[in-house]
DNA sequence: ATAGGGTTAG
């Protein structure tokens, strides 16, 4: 048949050029009348473009008016279904060919019913029909292979995935492509550059949209070296006018700091779209440049081109939100205005800014206002409570989250911080659970968050077992396991994990010198603080911030030399904060010197006059000094200014069920018995010659006061409820959200000893394991 | 069947 007017191959390549919804309908009228609807090349076409335009519903209409579709036919629909985001469609369309026709799915039906799959809210379909192609031989085809990869990514599947390629006996560019973006999207970084190394190695052809796949890896890592590495290879390749590598590569190197260059590339760009755009104003704007990405934000809205979601979120002040208040609802009032609110991404953005500019109410407001709530906008919301230490909002929303979304990696890292901060533990290895049976275990940031739960709910060897099974580590991972050493007081291993990190050429940072710092500290490895605080400076070029200088008072204050922290703090080359009086104040409170307390609470009263924890400290000195009227004016002081301490309150689990302490406390069910428990305890120190503190303390003190001292402190009902709610013999773990007292610390040890029983302790600042009247602190703490 | 920018996390 010929292409004149009328024929079947002139309608097929009218319908070819035509590029709106009503050039379709109009050319599909002329088919009817001349009586070619039933024509499968032009039907087939029609559906194609149908479909092209979003038009699916009358790409379905039309196919349903075909009496005998060919596999060709069903083909197009269930690739039209899968990308209109109809994965239900897409899938019943292919079960129907599959079950009720003589025609049997080839490797186009399973490539664009798998791609379609990935709509799904889980991996359970995709999974069938991964079964289905290997059952019809086509699961090693490159086609039906590159989807199922791409699926399995898409579900955070990354072993799967891994397997699926791994299992391919031929590759080709496209397969490949989608590994390395896979990995990338996946947080599997090194995976991913490792997966291009690969390829190349092996003279695999890549091209541009390789690079653009790797790229994003490389920026995550901020792997500046590599990254002009592959710049090098798009000039040699001819690649670098491509607008995808480049606007890649600008924000590569927006994320390295190198902005100049970021904004070489930007002007290298002959047409840059509003993606280009997008990615220079993010780049500003992780540059603390917040200036210049407004200014690049409203000379793009003056050439009238339309700004996309991505162009607010990018410009909003997330890496950088301080000082940006202002700023932010700006923003926001132009999202209102322009409709950009109702978008996910732009109202995640801002609810995470509100959270790190500790404006929780705000936050919440705009996440409970917000339309369409996705699995991110629950993690922001929730992650924001986790940082600003409502921990207990944290969970409850994650309890309301479940019942909506699965939860991802980010959500499980959030959460795990929440248990890592309230030392829930069994909520922790229910976590850990939930991540093996998602199988989300090849994700780092969620292995280090269990790393860090452990460790910070008191599980260090469980910590370090899981620690020591990962491949690859970070320096995050490797800051975690150390800290949590030091939690610990396990001085010793920390520095030896240090060694081994350097060892195997991960770059410390400042969290690291403060992790190995603390762990001295609480080991009272005075020395190797001294050396690793020089190392810090000399070998490694770190500026030691105020935390770093406190650590080191910390160091010297705990080991008891008083006077050398007092002249170590007026050699400090930058003004001494809140945070290093604080910790010379402490340390004078363990030492019990009043001279230099006296010196360092006056500073503190001065810098940070609205914080009792330091009038706390002060009269505690005083009173161990037996000084009881100082210590009655301080706490005067604290009455006087309206100021309110902390309550303390202790927290104990017992199997699933949480239990917490007040001071005297007798909200428990089994209060008769905690306190017959209490009694008999007492006797039993007493009989071991234990004298509690607190009652030769109590002259000159106010009635209220005194009642307040009287009452039981919390940690002891807690232990005291431990003792009669578990097996004899079993250890006893207990969390306190202030530093345990002397006279319970004390009171502890003999506990530990008459009732022959390991008690472990977490209290604000550390790990205390109490065994045989000992406590692993020596006593430092 | 694969690609660039932007949200969430340790």
């Amino acid at each position: 048949m010929t292409a004149g007017p009328g024929s079947r191959n002139f309608f097929v390549g009218l319908l070819k050029s035509a590029t709106s919804l009503s050039q379709l309908s109009q050319t599909h009228a002329q088919v009817i009348v001349h009586g070619l609807q039933y024509d499968l090349a032009i039907v087939t076409k029609l559906t194609h473009k149908l479909s092209d335009v979003k038009a699916i519903h009358k790409a379905r209409q039309l196919f349903l008016t075909i009496p005998k579709p060919d596999l060709f036919l069903f083909n197009v629909l269930v690739k039209g279904f899968s990308k209109n985001e109809s994965p239900l469609a897409s899938i019943s369309l292919y079960a129907h060919l599959r079950n009720n026709t003589s025609l049997t799915p080839d490797e186009f039906t399973y490539a664009f019913a798998i791609s379609g799959a990935v709509g799904f809210k889980d991996d359970k379909y995709g999974i069938l029909l991964h079964s289905h192609s290997v059952v019809d031989g086509l699961a090693s085809n490159l086609f039906v292979g590159s989807a199922l990869v791409d699926l399995y990514f898409k579900f955070s599947q990354v072993e799967l995935a891994q397997k699926v390629f791994d299992g391919m006996s031929e590759r080709d560019t496209v397969l490949w492509n989608t590994m390395i973006s896979g990995l990338a999207r996946n947080c599997c970084f090194f995976g991913s550059i490792r997966a291009f190394s690969d390829m190349f190695a092996r003279g695999m052809p890549f091209d541009s949209r390789t690079l653009a796949a790797v790229i994003p890896a490389v920026a995550e890592l901020n792997e500046l070296q590599v990254g002009m590495g592959i710049h090098c290879l798009t000039m040699k390749e001819g690649m670098d006018y491509d607008v995808y590598v480049l606007t890649g590569l600008v924000s590569l190197y927006s994320k390295c700091g190198e902005i100049d260059t970021a904004r070489f590339l930007f002007g290298k760009i002959s047409h840059p779209d509003v993606v280009c755009y997008n990615a220079m104003i993010a780049g500003y704007a992780s540059n603390n440049d917040t200036e210049s990405s407004v200014r690049l934000f409203k000379e793009f809205l003056a050439l009238g081109e339309k700004v996309n979601p991505s162009t607010i979120v990018g410009l909003i002040p997330v890496s950088y939100p301080f000082g940006h208040l202002q700023l932010t609802s700006s923003i926001q009032s132009f999202c209102l205005k322009s409709g950009f609110l109702s978008d996910s991404f732009v109202s995640t953005a801002l609810t995470t800014v509100y959270c790190r500019l500790n404006e929780i109410e705000s936050a919440r407001q705009l996440f409970d206002e917000s339309p369409k709530k996705s699995l991110a906008s629950w993690n922001s919301m929730i992650s924001g409570c986790t940082q600003n230490g409502l921990t207990e909002m944290a969970i409850s929303l994650f309890r309301e989250m479940m019942s909506v979304f699965s939860p991802n990696p980010t959500t499980i890292t959030s959460i795990l911080s929440a248990c890592a901060q309230l030392g829930l533990l069994s909520l922790g290895k229910w976590v850990h659970n939930l991540i093996e049976s998602k199988n989300l275990e090849s994700n780092i940031f969620v292995k280090t968050a269990l790393v860090d739960m452990y460790g910070k709910c008191g599980s260090i060897v469980e910590a370090r077992e899981l620690f020591d099974l990962m491949t690859e580590k970070n320096v995050v991972t490797w800051n975690a396991m150390i800290s949590g050493y030091g939690l610990h007081g396990h001085g010793n291993e920390a520095l030896e994990l240090y060694n081994e990190m350097l060892h195997t050429g991960v770059a410390p940072n400042g969290v690291t010198f403060l992790s190995i710092l603390y762990a001295c500290s609480h080991t009272g490895l005075v020395r190797e603080g001294d050396n690793i605080f020089k190392s810090m400076v000399l070998d490694h070029g770190f500026e030691p911030l105020a935390e770093h200088y406190a650590c080191m008072v910390d160091i010297l204050g705990r080991a008891g030399q008083l006077v050398q922290a007092l002249e170590f703090i007026r050699k400090m080359p930058i003004e001494p904060g809140v945070v290093v009086w604080g910790s010379l104040l402490g340390a004078c409170m363990t030492h019990k010197d009043k001279s230099i307390a006296r010196v360092a609470s006056e500073k503190l009263f001065e810098l940070d006059p609205g914080n009792t924890g330091y009038y706390v400290l002060l009269s505690n000195i005083y009173s161990a000094d037996r000084n009881f009227p100082k210590a009655a004016l301080v706490r005067q002081v604290v009455k006087n200014r309206k100021l309110e301490k902390t309550p303390g309150c202790t927290l104990i689990e017992i199997g699933e069920t949480t239990h917490v302490f007040t001071a005297g406390d007798r909200s428990h069910p089994r209060t008769m018995e905690i306190y017959a428990m209490l009694d008999k305890l007492t006797g039993k120190l007493k009989e071991g010659g234990f004298q509690t503190e607190t009652i030769t303390a109590l002259h000159d003190i106010e009635e209220e006061e005194k009642e307040l001292m009287v009452k039981v402190h919390s940690e002891k009902l807690a232990i005291a409820f431990g003792l009669i709610a578990t097996e004899p013999g079993t250890e006893i773990r207990i969390i306190k959200n202030l530093r345990v007292c002397l006279d319970c610390h004390n009171a502890t040890k003999l506990i530990s000893k008459i009732t022959e029983r390991v008690i472990v302790v977490r209290d604000a600042n550390r790990f205390h394991h109490f065994k045989d009247g000992v406590c692993s602190c020596g006593d430092y703490w």
